[in-house]
Parts: structure tokens; sequence; C-alpha cells
DNA sequence: TATTGTTATACTCTATAACTATA
DNA sequence: TATAGTTATAGAGTATAACAATA
């Protein structure tokens, strides 16, 4: 089990870089169809996933990096099949909270386990790759969301 | 370093799931940002990337995972801009093959190495850390890219 | 007949600018 | 004045259907 010290040298970032690429690009692919079997774009699929819990139409632009008039889109149309509802806020009138119906749950959750292909690798894993993944997925994750 | 066997047990797929969406996320904003600087949408982005040598226009929107009008059109702005070429192929008269300029080339390599915040987690990890996630991401990759 | 690429069309995504209502 | 949300608008992404040229 023990390597050979010396025999690999530590990987640079670059090295790191394109199979990374290779892992997001396999993982949007696979949101992307799977969202397509359900009339979603993927936009509109990381937009109900995004809500696990109700916010502000201000908070969920911020959430998925795009402008407010885009949000305002994305959740209009949404909203005209059910999936979300846009309440007033009691506390601030200009405000409307963003929420999922259940309906809207029940679907973020199927897309979810439907993404096949990303639930096939992780399962492919050894327990060993497994773990030594996880704590790197967090880490390159705080990394990456600051 | 040894870690007390029975602590933590095997991650699930299910565990290893959101963490993975957080990698993916991050890496692709990133992506989109860098990009948009160029004036390029992240669709430009990746069919610029995935250009590495020249292809028929139908093996490129396959590699996009796109339809070929699809690829029409992003090729076809592309190309006004000087980034891509649309050149017959020899053997085949329906065929035409696209290709980098080497404008195309310089911008494709800079958007990659313009992408600080993926650079920046890459580099904040430790030497022990990189040389974990190497032969994971690979791993991966080869599961999720069939 | 089947395939390659394009065009026409329709809808969605996305940002900017202008607007209303509220703070 | 500043902020939250919407609307209007315009350009880009995307797929479907129809088409021309070639295999």
């Amino acid at each position: 089990m023990a390597q050979e010290p010396g025999r690999r040298p530590v990987p640079t970032p670059d090295e790191l870089l394109e199979p990374l690429a290779v892992v997001v690009r396999g993982h949007y692919d696979d949101l992307t169809a799977v969202a397509g079997r359900h009339s979603l774009s993927s936009a509109q699929a990381r937009a109900l996933i995004a809500l696990t819990e109700p916010m502000p139409m201000s908070a969920l632009a911020q959430h998925l990096v795009c402008d407010a008039s885009n949000a305002t889109g994305l959740i209009g149309r949404m909203e005209a099949r059910g999936l979300v509802t846009r309440t007033p806020s009691p506390e601030d009138r200009r405000s409307k909270v963003a929420a999922r119906t259940p309906e809207g749950t029940a679907l973020a959750h199927r897309i979810r386990d439907e993404m096949r292909v990303v639930h096939g690798a992780l399962e492919a894993l050894t327990p060993e790759e497994r773990t030594a993944l996880l704590p790197l997925l967090h880490r390159l994750g705080a990394l990456l969301a600051p």
C-alpha cells in the first residue's frame, strides 16, 4: 500500500486543472440531461435546487450569480408550472420571498436522485477512494465558494 | 497520521454528491466570469477550449453535447471574431472542419490561466492533498466521461 | 437513402436600462 | 436617496424542422 518515496512528484495546480474540468463537465452534462427530461432548463434546475429554503428574490439572484431581472424570469416560469411561489414579505413590503411548493421540492429531489451518471461514478469508487475524496471535496468547495 | 479505525464510516455516494456539486458550481462560475471578461459566453469558451485540434462540425457538436445547428451558431460568431476558421474537408465534401486560429488558441490559454478562483483553490491545497486528489480526479473523470 | 451542415423559427437565458413601490 | 422587484428590450444559447449538397 505504501508509495515509494520520491517516485511521483507532488502535482502542480496546473496538472489538476484539466482532470478537474473533466469532472465538472461530466457533472454539468448529467444535470442538464436529467433536468431536460423534466422540461427544466439547467438554469431552472439550479434555481430550484438552490431554494432549499425560502429566500427573497434578491438573495436568490445573488446565490445564482445572476441579475435580479434574470431571477424574475426564471422564477416566473417555474411559478407558472406550480413549482415555486412568490409571496410578499411581511417585514419589507418591497420584498418578495420565493419558496418551493411541495411539487417543486419533490422535483428537486427527483432530479438529484436521477443523476445516474454521477451516482454511478461515485458508487464505482472503492471505499478507500470515497473516504479520501470526501474531505478533499469539502476542502476544495470551501476554497472555491468564498 | 493514522486514522483510528471505525471512527468515520465510509462515505456513501449521497454524501459525496453535495460537496461535489459545490466544487462544480465554483468552477463553472469562475469559467463564466473569466470568459465574460473576454466577451465570450461560457458556451463559446467551452467550444473554444474543446477545439484543441481541428475537427468537423459534427464532432464538435457531439463533444459539446448539443445540436449541430447550435454548433453552427457558436462557431459562426467566433469565426466573425477571428477566433476560429471553418474550412471544407478535402475527404468529404459535405463536411467542414473547425479549427482555432492562433488568436483563438491564445485566448483559450489565457482563459485557462485567468481562472484565478480555481487556481487559488488548487494552490491552497497542501502537497499531500494535491497528491491524493490527482488520481481521484482522473478516476472520477474516467467514470463520468464514458 | 443517409449524412453534413445550414437556415428558419420559437423559446429560454441573460444583462442593461427604465420604472414603481417602499425604505 | 437608496433598495427590491418588475418590465421592456436586445443579443445569445438551444432544439426542432426543413432544406441543399454530397455520400
